[in-house]
DNA sequence: TTAATAAAGGACAATTTTATCCGATTTATA
DNA sequence: TATAAATCGGATAAAATTGTCCTTTATTAA
């Protein structure tokens, strides 16, 4: 509804990474695949994505796999994926489609549209890997069901 | 970002009708289209959707056309218009993906997004299609550019 | 009653998003 | 040094969304 299923595979498999990454240990995409339940080879393009915007770590070979630096998951913080993955419509576009949204020649639903969108950017930009990552650890979130 | 481009076009294509039976003048797929800037034949299916929800009437032959009663504008709210299109995901739906959002087994996201899709979902509740056709009225907001 | 006008609806086409497959590359270890 | 394990990256396929075309149906007005 929000963010495209390449973003949400992507924040679920970040993560998990994250998660992992706390117990000192590094993951495949195998393995994250089947912990978010989603599909391999499409999850693997995306954590290319994630890699190439230095927001995961990749290492190949034998004991490679995927990681995140502690300090990586205090900085990082939602809006950096979804702005890796989706881009910046959620921050240009407009509610009802025109071109991009423009406070000089506002659609009919700007104002209460810019309204939720910046709750929704101060949320993303408020909310660290870490933060998720714990929720999951104490075992009151899951990233499947 | 947040709605379908058939339903971007859904609303831009009610709110015009509507400022245009406050005129009294009943108006084509044609016009519509030319005036929201949108694919025609398609925002004819989604007008024929729109007409068998009761939120816009069509008339066919001469003088025919599409028109919102006065009252309905005001009983009219978003939140119709985008469930008769897109559904319930904006209800239902994880922000993260999982099969539902279920605050029994949240992912890591919920409570965050609970908050930001509940202040989406009560904008939508109270915006009427007369409201959002007034500003363009008084010419304060647009439909295209 | 006929001609013209407008929406309804079905079939199809194009585009975008989601998803798969496979060979190339890197690297640890036996 | 050979082998195997892992990501990378390109090509392709499937599915969903967006968009078009054309025939049918209803209705007005001459
Ligand atoms: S112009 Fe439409 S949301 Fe700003
Ligand atoms: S479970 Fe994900 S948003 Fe509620």
């Amino acid at each position: 509804m929000m963010f495209s299923k390449a973003c949400e595979y992507g924040i679920r498999a970040a993560v998990y990474i994250a998660l992992q990454s706390l117990e000192g240990r590094r993951v495949s995409v195998t393995e994250i695949a089947e912990e978010i339940d989603s599909p391999v080879a499409f999850t693997a393009k995306i954590l290319q994505q994630l890699n190439r915007n230095k927001i995961v770590h990749s290492v190949k070979g034998p004991t490679g796999g995927f990681e995140i630096e502690r300090e990586d998951m205090d900085s990082v913080k939602l809006n950096m994926i979804v702005k890796a993955i989706d881009g910046d419509q959620i921050y240009k576009g407009c509610g009802l489609g025109l071109k991009e949204c423009n406070a000089l020649q506002p659609c009919p639903l700007h104002d209460k549209f810019v309204d939720i969108r910046t709750n929704l950017k101060k949320m993303l930009q408020n909310t660290s890997l870490y933060e998720l990552a714990m929720g999951l650890e104490v075992g009151l979130t899951y990233l499947k069901r």
